[in-house]
RNA sequence: GGCGGCAUAGCCAAGAGGCUAAGGCAGCGGUCUGCAAAACCGUUAUUCACCGGUUCGAAUCCGGUUGCCGCCUCCA
């Protein structure tokens, strides 16, 4: 079966063939590091994670390149602000990158390159761009020149002549289209600077990927992935900017994630409704937020609303009681032989997945296999014979191998609903266990309405209670 | 002003020419239960923003209308 995915380049869905049989190579423009990262930066992260796991699946050998951007104007004004160097600041949040991605279940790339340990390559990019004639000197900086490159406005779709006449561009005297852009940029006092054929300054911010991609991929390679937002003007720069230094087709497939919005507004610090992902960790597991993000197809837009992940929580609740289920019925895992191929529902998973990844066709697709657990666990009330068990572990296993490429039900049961208690801080279990106890001896004497004010007294902390066979459990009401 | 996207039940969301329009959440009825909870069963869109067109056949293709949204400036 061969992935089909959406290419932004040619606005079509088209199968994906790479460059080298059973080799991918994929590039994805990383973060910024002056803040925190926020729920949007985890959509495009978790995107991507699961188009290289998904990849890696089906077989492909990938190699997985993400960068940092750990110089640029705003890393210098935070750093200004907080009194510290830029370095210091870069590598602090890199540092808080892994902790919020990691937390996320995102997998490191292969390759993690940050901008400024690659200040040559971009120097000598630069040079073999002045040198064809695609770049000039003005001033102090040096620009690239768009009217250069024929093919400027290609990837996004716009033509040079509809943006000179834009009136959001503004006009800079240094440049000779409103459209260039800088590629080296001279530096002011008390900024971090490199020496160059051009004098002491910093690379433009385009320049990075062009150069590590380059470096780590080659002139052409297969996939090109961000968020739609990169699409103009930074990948189309990259673009023009490599096929001009490089001379290769760049980036075969290009790939981007749509926006998201919290509570129906776009996110921004104006308006304070900027979510950070440590932020929202506080309030939901990571696996409810990667299955929400994941719920909605990649390119549309995903609008974050309380009340909409909560209900997505519900339904991974369902999802691991139904694992927790299987856990009392028979233990942790009676092992299966997964030997035997032939899976019906993950080859429509796969299919799912190999169209532009559809992930929300895919999650259905497991709450389908959830319910038909459950109706056979029903069904075998009195007690699961060996066919049984063996067919319901091996239900177990193909969800837990979907899992693995939605990067899902990674926890086990028990730990997923301590997780879930934990968020909120207010209860006592010890409280708990006692109000338990006293509804036992009321319920043993068959005083009804005495149990039962006890139930709901705990029902109003939050708490459910649950009869079964070997006593009374009780859970977070979610 | 330029370019692009989206509109499917109470909410979220798959489906991209032809089997009864996935799935989740919420609701309602039922099985189970002392009563509940959970789970399961049933139920909730004769119809996919609106109007035309193409077709034997359209939620899906084409044109138009309306309404949202994004990008065009640093942004995942």
């Amino acid at each position: 079966m061969t992935l089909r995915l959406y290419n932004t380049a040619t606005r079509t869905k088209e199968d994906f063939i790479p460059l080298q049989e059973g080799k991918v190579g994929i590039y994805v423009c990383g973060v910024t590091v002056y803040d925190y990262c926020h729920i949007g930066h985890a959509r495009s992260a978790i995107v991507f994670d699961v188009l290289v796991r998904h990849l890696r699946a089906k077989g492909y050998d990938v190699t997985y390149v993400r960068n940092f951007t750990d110089v640029d104007d705003k890393i210098i004004e935070r750093a200004k602000l907080t009194g510290k160097d830029t370095g210091t600041l870069a590598r602090e949040f890199i540092h808080a990158f892994y902790e919020d991605m990691g937390a996320l279940g995102i997998l490191k790339a292969d390759v993690e390159p940050r901008a400024t340990e690659h200040i040559d390559g971009m120097i000598e990019m630069i040079a073999a761009l002045l040198e064809r004639g695609h770049a000039y000197v003005s001033g102090t900086d040096v620009y690239f020149s768009v009217e250069s490159y024929k093919g400027y406005g290609q990837l996004s779709g716009r033509k040079l002549e509809d943006m000179k006449a834009g009136s959001r561009i503004a006009v800079d005297e240094h440049k000779r289209h409103p459209m260039d852009f800088v590629l080296w940029k001279a530096a002011k006092p008390g900024e971090p600077r490199w020496d160059s054929p051009w004098g002491p300054g910093r690379p433009g911010w385009h320049l990075e990927c062009s150069v590590m991609s380059n470096c780590y991929l080659g002139p052409t390679f297969d996939i090109h992935g961000g968020g739609r937002d990169l699409l103009f003007p930074h990948h189309e720069n990259e673009r023009a900017q490599s096929v001009c230094a490089n001379g290769g087709e760049f980036a075969r497939y290009w790939v981007h994630n749509g926006f998201v919005t919290v509570e129906s507004e776009k996110m921004s610090k104006s308006l304070g409704n900027f979510l950070t992902i440590r932020d929202a960790l506080k309030e939901y597991l990571p696996e409810v937020l990667r299955l929400f993000l994941l719920s909605k197809h990649y390119r549309g837009p995903l609008d974050f609303s309380k009340s909409d992940v909560q209900s997505l929580q519900a339904g991974l609740v369902r999802i691991y009681r139904t694992f927790q289920r299987m856990d009392e019925l028979f233990g942790s895992s009676p092992g299966v032989s997964d030997a035997d191929s032939g899976s019906p529902f993950l080859d429509r998973f796969v299919e799912m997945m190999d169209e532009d990844l559809n992930t929300g066709g895919a999650i259905g697709l497991i709450f389908e296999k959830v319910r038909e657990m459950n109706r056979v666990m029903d069904a075998a009330e009195g007690g699961l014979d060996q066919e049984t068990r063996v067919a319901l572990e091996k239900d177990r296993q193909q969800i837990l191998e979907a899992g693995r490429t939605l990067g899902l039900f990674r926890e086990r049961p028990a730990d997923f609903f301590a997780r879930l208690a934990d968020l909120s801080p207010r209860i006592d279990p010890h409280e708990i266990e006692n109000l338990i106890e006293q509804r036992r001896v009321a319920r043993s004497q068959k005083n009804w309405a005495a149990a039962d004010a006890i139930r709901d007294r705990l029902k109003g902390m939050g708490i459910v209670l649950e009869d079964g066979p070997r006593g009374t459990t009780w859970r977070l009401d979610v």
